[in-house]
Parts: C-alpha cells; structure tokens; sequence
DNA sequence: CTGTAATTTCAGTAATTACTGAAATTACAG
DNA sequence: CTGTAATTTCAGTAATTACTGAAATTACAG
C-alpha cells in the first residue's frame, strides 16, 4: 500500500507514543495504519507498507487482537485473513479502557483487597501502613464503580455527560440549594 | 528500614505494574516504598531496603520528580535529602492524570490538529484519511475539554460527581421530561 | 483428501533499556 | 571559605525486549 505523507506522519507519531503507554512502536503502527487505511489490509501488505518482517507483523495481530482491538475480515476465494478496525471509533475507545483496566487496574484492585483482607494490624506500624492502603484501595474502588456506571450508558449519553461535565455538579448545586430553600419556606 | 510482608507485597506489585504503565520497575517499587513509609526517607535508605545502587535511586527521584509526585524535606543539621510522597491522595491522583494527559494526550492532539491544518484534501484518498483523522481528534478533544472541567473541582465535588456517576445523566432527563411536559402544559 | 498458500512458532540475534560503580559535581555544616 | 558528605552524571555492562528468518503448523481451494 502506498501512503501518503499525512499517513505516514500519523502511523510515525503512534509508533513514537506506543512507547509511552506499555505498547510497543510496530503494535502502534499497525494499529495507526489500520485505523487510516480505507480498505482492510492482509499481514502481507502491512508487513510490506511498514517494512517489518511478516512474522513480526503476525506477532503485532495476535497482539492487537488479544485487546479485541482487531476485526478479521475474509474474501470468498481468497484464503487470506484481511484487518480492520471497527468503525465506530467510541467502540475503539470503549475497548481499550475496558481492556486497560482489566490489565491495570483490576489486579491491583485483587491486591489490595486481599492485602487488607489478610492482614491483621498487629501493630502500630502494620496499622499505619493497611490505612495506607485502604485509602488508596477506596480510591481507586470510587473511579471503578464510576467506570462501570459509565459503560452502561450509550455512546449518545455518554457524549451528553462528557459534553456537560462539571456543568452537571453545578445545576445539582443549584437544585439543592432550592430544595433547601423552600423546605425553609 | 525493615519491610513487613505487607509492605513488601505491596511494593513487588508496583514493580510488576510499573512496567503495564510506561514506568520502570525500579520507579514503581520507589514510590511504592514511599506511599507506605510513615515517614520521609533518604535516598541511602531507599537504596539499601530495595537493593538497588545508589546511582539507580538517584535516578528513579530524578524522573519521580519530573512527574511532581514527590515532596523533598531537609532537617537541619543534616545535609540529606529526604522524599516523601503528598499525603492527600487526590492530590497524588490529579498529579499523575495531568502529567499523563501532558505526555500523552496533548502531543497527540496538537499533531492530528497541526494534520488537519495543513492537510489540504487533495484527491479522494486524502480526503478519506483527513476524515478518519478529524473523528480522532474530535474524540480526543471532547474527552480533553471534560477532563479540563473536572480538573477545575475541588476533590469534595470531584467526589460527589464520581460517586453519583450516571445517575446524573438519569436525573438530567426526568428534569428534561419534566421541563417538556411543563411547556406543553 | 491433498497440495499449497498462509500463518504461527521459536530459536537466534539485534536493539533498547535498566542498572552499576567510579568519577565529577554540588551543597552545606562548621 | 573549606572540607567533606551527599548527589548526580556517565561510560560500561547486564538484562530485557523487539525483531528476523527458517521451520512447523494450520487451513482451505480444488
């Protein structure tokens, strides 16, 4: 596939930031070369377009498709598979939160709650140390109840909720504070 | 400083974690060691109760401190630096969300902007890409101009917006059915 | 079923990143 | 200011991760 200069520019800077998430630079250029191409593209043509080694390339796929992040796609008559990535970008966004947090947050979640379920306090030190952890145990436990609020709602409300954002704290102060008043009336 | 079992699962998780997120291990065991100690540390402490060099500790406070997660002490008559963490873990949270939004999402946002800026739709192609690009950006800018407002709240409000989560979004449509009913009275 | 194209696995190697110890620099008690 | 403790830098090396090419496996057209 041939790419244009904007192509490539794109598929460069997600090989570049790949690194800073735990990524690495041909995952995020796969991915970034996918996500532009206007047709499907076989682990052929993406090895050929990025230069990588076809093996490396399947590597990149199994990969990508192990955060679901993929969409295979097959011709009659042509035994290769062909990639995409799902159209809907929210579904994009949605699955690599779901899959992030599975990976990051999650286990540390299981840890934590086993670590205060275990320990005993002992003593001082083990006491200040499990309040330690319990703060951050609840803290992360707030955003993940809030995280699975949101996946429930649909892609047109979440855009309402993200759209409104803080306005929505102010608009419920606004109602409290008439509540209040008139049940002083 | 001697560890406790607990505090030494709690630091090994880190490590391991440490490396899901851009981060290296010794980074996440540091600061892990700092969350739970009761109270500042050296970096010679730091070094010998995780075994790591001197030199490495040095360098993982260095690339901690860039991140702004940590609070320098001095005691007098003592010429060691001594490194703790912010007590208020909203604060440590906020720090961590804003130095990776600086990282991540803002280089990224400035270069599909810079793209779209220059691009000038050529021929059909072009044009597809300029597509794709500009729904990205949307995205990514809504979620960026969201998390400017939640940035704006004190942590008590912050609190309360989590903890209602969609609820919100369910109150906003009874007032809106609520609203609609009135006019059409 | 069979032959072969397509894909995956995997051992070996290249490239990158993490870490150490020695040397250089900084910073502060006296 | 000075001496020295503390910190940082940096070149060298160890450890890890990324990538390749060949061999093995899979999967499907005919």
């Amino acid at each position: 596939m041939q790419l244009t200069p904007l192509m490539n520019d794109f598929i460069a800077h997600f090989g570049e930031m790949g690194s800073h998430w735990g990524i690495n630079r041909t995952i995020g250029q796969i991915y970034a070369l996918l996500y532009v191409s206007p047709k499907p593209l076989s682990a052929d043509v993406i090895a050929k377009t990025l230069s990588f080694s076809r093996s490396n390339v399947s590597m990149g796929i199994k990969e990508l498709d192990s955060w679901r992040l993929l969409k295979t796609k097959h011709y009659p008559g042509d035994r290769k598979d062909y990639f995409t990535v799902p159209d809907d970008i929210w579904l994009i966004i949605r699955t690599l939160f779901e899959e992030r947090k599975k990976r990051e947050v999650d286990p540390t979640l299981t840890m934590l709650r086993s670590a205060l379920l275990d320990a005993e306090a002992g003593n001082q030190e083990e006491a200040q140390t499990l309040e330690r952890l319990k703060e951050m145990h609840d803290v992360i436990e707030l955003f993940d109840s809030w995280y699975a609020d949101m996946e429930k709602l649909d892609t047109k409300k979440l855009l309402r909720y993200l759209t409104l954002g803080s306005k929505l704290i102010k608009f419920l102060d606004a109602a409290e504070k008439l509540t209040f008043k008139k049940s002083n009336e």
